[in-house]
RNA sequence: GGUCCCGUCGGUUAGUGGCCUAAGCCGCCGCGUUGUCAGCGCGGAGAUCAGGGGUUCGAAUCCCCUCGGGACCGCCA
């Protein structure tokens, strides 16, 4: 029996007719016309099409196959007869007449059709993900991301970078998710942690003097999981020292032009820069989706001479235009139960129709002056609609986000198109209530915005960060910042997070240790390369661009992973289960 | 930790208190078919209705619990 192939399926057209070929692969599909009879054959690139008659050589291996059995077929490649070419298919002007066939292996019935298994349910696909994987939809995913990988590691060597591996064995850090752990069966009663990033080494590297640093690095998180959410992920993680700020955005977005270019043949637009606090004004959102509708309006100061208290005296009053949408009084007070189920005190609407007339859950307080004032001050149309939600601080922002986005959904108002933007100016700080303190909102070696460090001791809550994200479409890709490199303000940082002498050199002594010996201005980022497939491969979630994923309860229905282990093995790494 | 949705032949759907001895399509098995490509025609097999408990004369259907899957909030990136 021998082994092997010549041309993959999709390389078979017109030009190779006459020729003999081998092609190997899975059955697709098989159509027996009794005398007459095709197979369909698949392999990653896609299907050709076997045709056989009685008494020519290997028909009774072309009759007897199955769904999902593995064939290897020699034959003369010919051009199908007038009329019958199928234009779906890359190999569709061509057919193969077999002069052998062998039969490499049967297979069961597969628990679900390959050749259409979109609607399968999940569990089952993830159980028999080796059949999943072979759907065209997935193994396209596959590629997709196989040649993703190929150009942003092009696009890294190209500029000066060095792949540099870290270890995956590594320690406990205090800030940020929940770790993974690994107990050590030599230091008993001590455990590895997996990381939750290279952020420490990739820093490390710095003070080594690498200089640039990327690394395509598995990490992770012990949290619960969402459809963008796993929890083993990849990362593309850079450093780079000597950059200022505007250098590391400028590189990182030209890496994601080449990326869209040469992968997808898109030629992105240059990225929008919006502050933390736009972002959050304009879209109630720390993660914009700008292809949702126009942005929030801020009504606090129209509102302010309302002869209305609810608004008039409202710290806080925002409003979602919703462009040509004449809802009904059902739609309306489901509106309401949103907002209220999003933490809203209540909602305002005013409703102008296609003559301009307006009317409002409001009405009787507004008076038609007043709902004139804020229809004006929100650039409410004819025909439009204005939601309002009245609070304090980001919270009215925050619920008028959601609709925003709840109704360019439901509508299918979502615009096409890739819209990146950079979030800058993160807060340095946010208040932790668990733990009652200031905490760091990106890591505590976040360098501060220049314009703000003499409010560090005064006003910290106030602090922006040198801290940039990249969203694309409502979705966080990347995030990133500069890090301090001076031992002075990072002392002045761990004042306000309230951190001891003694716990920072527990935490942190080594990283600190390091930076006494020369450490250069550095900074980088880490973006989600299977959030950033999962965009470019137009998928519902993260799972479909990953070739092993766990279900949202964090197994594996392939491997049944986590599973019990031996006593033996608990007692080799000194562990015991508790009752 | 919380909220919501879902679980019926191998797959996917129908069924919302008696007409269910659970229906259709795909797949499977058999027979037929020489130009199909979601092949076609005829016939057949295939379901403890996720599991347990309850209500009822009667439960796939109503109620409770458990298990499993998914989405979201919290958490996290």
């Amino acid at each position: 029996m021998s082994v092997g192939r010549t041309h993959y399926a999709a390389e078979l057209n017109e030009q190779m007719v006459g020729q003999t070929v081998t092609v190997a692969g899975w059955v697709h599909r098989r159509r027996d016309h009794g005398g007459l009879v095709f197979v369909d054959l698949r392999d990653r690139t896609g299907l050709v099409q076997i045709v056989s008659e009685p008494g020519q050589p290997g028909f009774d291996a072309v009759e007897r196959v199955r769904a999902e059995y593995v064939m290897g077929v020699t034959g003369t490649v010919r051009p199908r007869p007038d009329g019958m070419v199928n234009a779906d298919l890359a190999s569709g002007a061509v057919e193969i007449v077999p002069e052998s066939v062998t039969v490499y292996s049967e297979a069961k019935t597969p628990p679900f059709n390959v050749g259409d298994a979109s609607q399968v349910d999940e569990l089952l696909r993830l159980k028999y993900r080796y059949l999943d994987l072979r759907r065209p939809e997935l193994t396209a995913n596959l590629m997709l991301r196989d040649r993703s990988l190929m150009a942003i590691r092009r696009f890294f060597h190209e500029h000066g970078f060095l792949d540099v591996e870290t270890p995956s064995l590594a320690r406990s850090t205090p800030e940020g998710a929940r770790d993974f752990l690994v107990p050590s069966r030599t230091q008993p009663g001590q455990f590895f942690a997996l990381p939750q990033s290279p952020q420490i080494f990739k820093q490390l590297l710095m003070v080594a003097g690498i200089d640039r640093y990327y690394q395509i690095a598995k990490v992770f998180r012990d949290e619960d999981l969402r459809a963008d959410r796993q929890p083993e992920f990849t990362q593309i993680d850079v450093e780079t020292s000597f950059m200022d700020r505007e250098s590391i955005l400028s590189l990182m977005e030209e890496m994601l032009r080449s990326l869209f270019h040469e992968v997808l043949g898109v030629t992105l637009e240059p990225f929008p820069r919006m502050t933390w606090r736009d972002a959050m004004r304009l879209y109630g959102s720390d993660k914009p989706d700008l292809r949702a509708g126009p942005p929030l309006a801020t009504l606090t100061e129209a509102a302010r001479t309302l002869p209305w208290t609810v608004l008039s005296e409202a710290a806080n009053v925002v409003g979602v235009v919703m462009p040509s949408y004449q809802p009904s009084r059902k739609e309306l007070d489901q509106w309401v139960e949103t907002a209220k189920s999003l933490g809203a005190n209540g909602l305002v609407w005013i409703v102008r129709s296609d003559d301009g007339t307006m009317r409002s859950s409001a009405s009787k307080w507004l008076g038609e002056d007043g709902m004139g004032r804020l229809a004006e001050a929100a650039g409410v149309k004819p025909g439009d609609t204005l939601l309002m939600v009245a609070g304090a601080g980001w919270a009215p922002n925050q619920v008028a986000g959601q609709i925003r986005l709840t109704h360019a959904r439901e509508s299918g108002r979502i615009e096409p198109g890739w819209r990146f933007l950079w979030v800058t100016e993160f807060p340095l700080f946010e208040w932790s209530e668990e733990e009652g303190r200031l905490t760091s909102a990106h890591h505590p070696f976040t360098m501060p915005h220049p314009e703000d460090i003499d409010r560090l001791a005064s006003d910290p809550a106030s602090v922006r960060s040198e801290a940039y994200d990249v969203v694309l479409n409502g979705t966080e890709l990347a995030s990133g910042s500069l890090r301090i490199y001076q031992q002075d303000l990072q002392a002045r940082i761990f004042a306000v997070l309230g951190l001891s002498d003694e716990e920072i050199q527990a935490k942190f002594g080594f990283l600190l240790d390091a930076f006494q010996y020369g450490a250069p201005p550095h900074g980088g980022i880490a973006f989600g390369l299977d959030r950033l497939l999962m965009l470019m491969a137009g998928a519902e979630s993260i799972r479909d661009v990953i070739a092993f994923p766990k279900t949202a309860r964090g197994t594996d229905p392939l491997m049944n992973a986590p599973s019990p282990v031996d006593d033996a093995q608990l007692r080799d790494v000194h562990l015991s289960i508790r009752k």
